[in-house]
Formats: structure tokens, C-alpha cells, sequence
DNA sequence: GCGATCTTGTGAACCGGTTTAGTAAACTAG
DNA sequence: CTAGTTTACTAAACCGGTTCACAAGATCGC
């Protein structure tokens, strides 16, 4: 592999004039700039990343941290990063923590220690103030999707109050009065957003008849499974439920299916997120839809547009809208009479 | 941030020292190593990835190039990719090529240029020279999931050739007589063998009377919603569909379940990949899995336990078994009697 | 008592860029 | 003709590690 000296040699020139005229501060005349592009192109020259990266102290990565990479949400947000980081130039490095504590600060010393220069953090259980002080201690890291009470940097979250409120609406006006909520670990902000919404919404619009269940656990199939078990056990049985997330939709629908409940006839069912082909289900999945690509898009904005001098100004949240996707899982309850 | 030198003074020694005694090739007496240790402890030292990288001249990174991270399938692999490649110490950077040979050429530079020590290249369309020509010049790169013609470099599928014979055989036992085959691109070495180990099973097993048509397209929804909506055109219509991806089999039932028409009932559908809650739609498909899992796994040795030496015997070819997982979409046809 | 060997290190080169500070030569203005 | 400016470059330091080659002092065998 050529190098710079290799270069400078076979154009005549110095390393320095070779460096300084490939990053534009430096003019030459005709002649010397086509003896360098001679040069460059007979040796084949591509500047080696790593000295440049220490040279300049940058690595050209944003580091991106999830609970996980195989489930449609995050695949898709990852995906989003991706794109993104590449129109800058950037390479991605991919962390997946499964959700635990250690690792999450593991990923967080990276930024610190200069493999990265920008974090992307997404955790999936309820802050740790541990973490929330590595988040401060790392420098140019946002937090987007769930909250880590504590962290003062730019985060970066959907709007799960109003998602909550849309499907709350949006039960009570199809006429239910008695539904459940299967949610998160109840410590999880964007649970707890989620179900303050909801039932501002439901309750808003039930009027005072309004009465809602709730079934806390993980964002996993099994969660729904087991919400969905205990619904079919729950005497009387709500009307209608509001999994909020998908594949808490698609566990509890699993459950439902598999007992002969029929979906919306005996009960209705939205969902939240939306990123996965819930509509080609039966039935097809009413859900909020999550604006997961702009999610991730507007990430990369924050990490690397924001001004991380000023620590005053840094420590602010931003909410990105969703909207309720209507198919066929929600239908009028029945008439117990 | 401290450095070596720094640690070096405090412990009152030199670079050279704590440098080899931290690599292991230096054993000091206690008294050193306490010095060294609390200098390190003092200074919170943590070495330079820069500076270790251009000195040592490698990367500690696996580039993972693959056509998109969104859908299940490349999820679920890049998934394990990152779950191996985090076991051995190694960062994993992601590169999303939607499928174009641009791209693909880019990041193949990528590894050519010292970015990552190991390339693990998927594709997603037909072979093509250019694209087999930077592989082998690349060093270091593994081709998995679909072949690329002319790369002379470790390659890793699931066996199509089985595959295909498991669902072949499956529909020829239930009854299936005429058939069609819902395939990817035609160009494309996994689609091809596929077919070929299908058309093998189901021949074999139904006999003379064996009819099998055939459409090819891409591995996506709307490449199945094409192919369900000309399988409803035809006539005499085949018994049975073998979608040979979960994107085709999900989009061939969507369209199906619209025109109404049943299945198992009026007819039959065996899908490809298994990486998609297959087992929760209406009905639970049937379909040939493929251990994706594993595959990443697998991949990740074989760029860094191959000898990348001995270019002669690198160009191997690895298949990883798949198996049939039986549900409910197959059924023997109706007797047109 | 003396060379050999072991212990415990070290100085300096090297990886390959970027950048600061500065210079020789040509040109311009008065 | 000369001082001042511009053009066209460069030497050397720097980023922060790794490693080769070598060495001072202690110990050991004979």
C-alpha cells in the first residue's frame, strides 16, 4: 500500500503540500496538482483511515446502541441510522445490549474513549442512574425512544402521550367503556406516557362509565401471551385492548386466536408501533403508527448538529408525531344484554 | 486524557515498559506491576484505539455489507453477526447496499483499505464480474446466502438444493399434483437451486403426472402480490404454492385472502425462511427455515478462522442444513372430480 | 575472580497521516 | 533598484501507541 511519503516522492513534491492540497487548504498551480493526481492514481493512493483518525482525533463512526437488533422496530430504526450515517460519511457500529446495565456502560465508554464520535443510546427497561451518569460523563450522546431519567442531553422520543390518547379516542368513540392495557415494565417512561395518555383519552371521550385494566410486563410475544391469558381468565372481560407495541399485539392476538376468542367481534384490539405487516394479519391489526425512520433520522441530526459546548442548552427533548393507522380490529363491543 | 507516557512517568518507568507489560511481553516484579497498575488506576488510562490500530495495523472490526437491514431476514443475521462478532472483541460496522453494485464495490473498498480486518459480503442479486472481481482482490471477505459467480473466496449457504426438496416433497405427499414455484430473480444462484431441488423432490415423489410452473420476480411483497394475482388467472389453477421467501409467501396470502379465496381449503402454500412470525397468521404457513442464526455465526469464523494464506484452498463452499416446519397451510387438494 | 546468563528494563524508530511555523524565489509598486 | 507582497512550497513536530535492538546490574557456575 502507497502512503503520503510514497506519493510526494513520485510527484516531486513534499508529504506536507501532498496533505495540505488533498484537504483543499492548500492552492497549487496546474502543473504540480497533475503531477499529485499522477501520482495518486499510479500508486493507486487511498489515505490510510486509522493514522488519519488519530492524527485528526476522530474516528468517523457514530456508535449506535440498542437493546436489540432483530426485532422490526429496531431493525427498521437501525436501518434509518444507517442511511443516514452514510450521506455523511460516517460508519455505523452496531451494539446490541440485550438490555443489560453492564453492557449499555460497556458501549457508552466507547464514545468515551474515542472509538466513536457520536452515540446513539436505546435502552428498554427503566432508567439506571448508573447509566444516566455515563450518559453525562460520554460527550455527544442522545438519547432517543425511552427515557434514562437523569441524562442531560437532547433525547429524542415519539409522542407517546398523544399515541396513547389517539387509541384511547379511538376505542371509546368505537363505544367501549371497559378495556385493558397491556403495557410495559411500569417503570419505563414511554410505557407510562403511553398509558397517561390512553387514559386521558379514553376517559375524555367514555365519559364517567369509563373503566380501564391494566397488565404491565416486557415489549416481548411471551408478555402478550400471558396478558392475553389473563384477560380470558378476567371476569367481567373488557371490550377492548390496547397492546402497546407490536409484538404485544401479536402475542396477545396469538393467545386470543388460539382460544377461539374472535378478533374484533368478541373483543377489539389496537396496537402501537406499527412497523411490522400487522395489516396482513387476521384481522388486520388497527395500531399507532410510529414514525420509526424519522426516528432515526433525526438521531444523527442530533448527535452531530447539535452545539456541545453549551451544556445549558443541551438537556432538551423533542417529540416526534404519530398517527393511528385504522384496520379492522376494532369493531363496536358486543351487547352483554 | 491521559496516555502512555503519562502512565509511564507517573509509575516511574518507561513507554516501552508499560506498553509490554500490558501486551503480555514483559513479566515485572510485584513492585513494578503495583506502580504501574495505580498509575493506571490514578490516571484512569485507557489506551488510544487510534493510535493501537495504526500501529498494529489492524482494525478490530468486521465490515457486514448486506442489501438491507429492515427486513426479518437480514435482521435476524446481522443480529448474530453482532452477537458473534461482539464475543471476540471485534465492532461490528454495518453497511446497507440496497442492492446496488455501486455500493457493494464501495464497501468492498472499505476493507481493501484497512477500515475492517474482515468483509462478510451478502447480496441480493444476480452475480455480477465486477463485484466477484473486488472480492477477490479485497482478502479477507466471505460470501454468504446467495453466490456471487467468480469470487474465489470462502462461501456459506443454507442448502436450497434440500430445501426446495423438503417443500417439493411435502406438497407431492399431501396430494399435490400440479404445482406452482414463486421464486426470486431468476439469475440468482440460491433461487435456481431452490427450484432445482423442489422441481427434484416433488418429481420424485408425485411422479409422471407432475406438473410445477414457475414465476420469478423479487424476493419481496410485491413481488407476491404479482405472482398470487397471476395464479389466479391461471387455468387449469396449480393446487399449491411454494413462495420461496417469507416476503413472497406473506404477500401471496395477502392477495389470496382478498380474492377470497382459502387456504388451505382451495389451496395450498409453503413458504421460505422462517424468520417472520409465519406461525401467527391465518393460517400458520408451513415453510422450510432456514438457521439464520447460525449463519452469522458460521460466517463470522469462517473470515476469521480461515487461512487466508493459502489462496487455493479458501475457495470453499459451505451449506448449512434447513428443515421443514409443518403448520397449517398445507392441505391435500380438492378433488376437481 | 571472571565470563555467562538472567532480570529488568530502555532509547529510538516506526505506523501514516495533519499542521504549525517558516522560507526561498518571483513578482509588484514606487 | 529595493522594500514589500505573493506564490509555492517544506521541515519538523505531533497524534499515541508497538517493537526491535540493546544494556546495566545482579546472580551463578566453576
Amino acid at each position: 500500500m502507497a502512503n503520503l511519503q510514497d506519493v510526494a516522492k513520485a510527484a516531486g513534491v513534499s508529504k506536507t503540500t501532498v496533505s495540505r492540497f488533498l484537504n483543499g487548504s492548500l492552492e497549487l498551480p496546474d502543473r504540480t496538482v497533475q503531477q499529485i493526481e499522477t501520482a495518486i492514481r499510479a500508486l493507486n493512493y487511498v489515505p490510510n483511515p486509522h493514522a488519519r483518525r488519530l492524527s485528526l482525533g476522530r474516528s468517523d463512526t457514530v456508535a449506535l446502541v440498542v437493546p436489540d437488533i432483530a426485532t422490526p422496530f429496531f431493525a427498521t430504526f437501525v436501518s434509518a441510522v444507517e442511511e443516514a450515517a452514510d450521506a455523511r460519511g460516517l460508519t455505523l457500529a452496531l451494539h446490541a445490549t440485550l438490555n443489560r446495565s453492564r453492557r449499555e456502560m460497556k458501549y457508552l465508554d466507547f464514545i468515551a474513549h474515542g472509538h466513536a464520535d457520536g452515540l446513539i443510546f436505546v435502552t428498554n427497561h427503566a432508567s439506571d442512574a448508573a447509566v444516566a451518569a455515563k450518559i453525562n460523563a460520554a460527550g455527544r450522546c442522545v438519547v432517543v425512544d425511552e427515557d434514562v431519567v437523569g441524562a442531560e442531553v437532547p433525547k429524542l422520543f415519539c409522542d407517546n402521550l398523544q399515541g396513547g390518547a389517539l387509541a384511547g379516542r379511538h376505542l371509546a368513540e368505537a363505544g367501549h367503556r371497559h378495556v385493558l392495557f397491556v403495557g410495559g415494565v411500569e417503570e419505563m417512561i414511554s410505557g407510562a406516557r403511553r398509558y397517561q395518555g390512553f387514559r386521558r383519552g379514553f376517559e375524555q371521550c367514555a365519559g364517567p362509565q369509563a373503566r380501564i385494566d391494566r397488565i404491565c410486563g416486557q415489549y416481548t410475544y411471551e408478555a402478550g401471551h400471558a396478558a392475553a391469558r389473563r384477560f380470558l381468565q378476567s371476569d367481567p372481560r373488557p371490550t377492548a385492548i390496547f397492546a402497546s407495541s407490536d409484538e404485544l399485539a401479536i402475542g396477545t392476538l396469538e393467545v386470543l386466536r388460539e382460544a377461539g376468542v374472535s378478533v374484533p367481534r368478541e373483543v377489539s384490539l389496537i396496537g402501537f408501533d406499527d412497523v411490522g405487516p400487522l395489516h396482513l394479519f387476521a384481522p388486520a391489526i388497527t395500531a399507532v403508527r410510529q414514525p420509526v425512520r424519522d426516528l432515526g433520522r433525526r438521531a444523527l441530526e442530533l448527535v452531530f448538529d447539535s452545539d456541545w459546548k453549551d451544556r445549558e442548552k443541551l438537556h432538551s427533548e423533542e417529540l416526534l408525531p404519530v398517527r393511528l393507522i385504522a384496520r379492522e380490529s376494532v369493531a363496536p363491543p358486543i351487547r352483554t344484554t
